[in-house]
DNA sequence: TGAATATATGAACAAGTATTCATATATTAC
DNA sequence: GTAATATATGAATACTTGTTCATATATTCA
């Protein structure tokens, strides 16, 4: 059972949302709780616009869910699943 | 408990280099049986000379691990850790 | 030893990606 | 309505990464 082209490239690419240290940085705390753009900035030491951006990657792999509530959005993680990869890649880390 | 500053950069590392889709095949190809360069070359249907610059990448990430027997150097995925990650990711991107 | 083969590597270029800055949209409060 | 705040986005620049080509190393065989 070869990989087919398609999964692939879309295996390659949910790797890549998590390939960037800032996107790490963003699913970590997304993983204790949901939180807003400003405070994720904050934790994260990045700038809000720079935020913003990862966050729609991050969105358009349906990593990440947003929940808007007045004017602030608060993210967090789509599913059990990204819990799991992260955490499966976090303890290779750890163990390796 | 927030992520470590080097934690975050290895994770960052590790899915980096899960995040192309040459190393996704190839990691794909290891995942049935080990393979020398130049069969994995043709497997995947790249220059010889990217697949040993890719499989250094993966070998640095302790993802895969060379054999060598005479001249050839029979690469396989370094343990089963891989091997799950790289299934949790398909099996996201199936039925995601 | 020298020729042939398998793999590895350095440097240069090309392609992709992240960040910044300026600006836009959306919501709330007045 | 206007002002203030939160987030999003486009474009430009800077950075990172992958591939190619040329060359190097290592091993086998004659």
């Amino acid at each position: 059972m070869t990989l087919n082209e398609l999964k692939a490239i879309q295996l390659a690419e949910l790797f890549s949302a998590l390939s960037d240290v800032n996107r790490v940085r963003i699913i970590s705390t997304l993983i204790e709780k949901e939180m807003n753009v400003s405070d994720l900035a904050e934790k994260t030491q990045m700038s809000e616009s720079a935020v913003s951006h990862q966050l729609r990657g991050l969105r358009q792999m349906r990593l990440i869910r947003g929940r808007k509530s007045g004017r602030q959005v608060f993210y967090s993680l789509d599913d059990d699943h990204v819990k799991k990869l992260y955490l499966m890649g976090l303890d290779h880390v750890k163990h390796g």
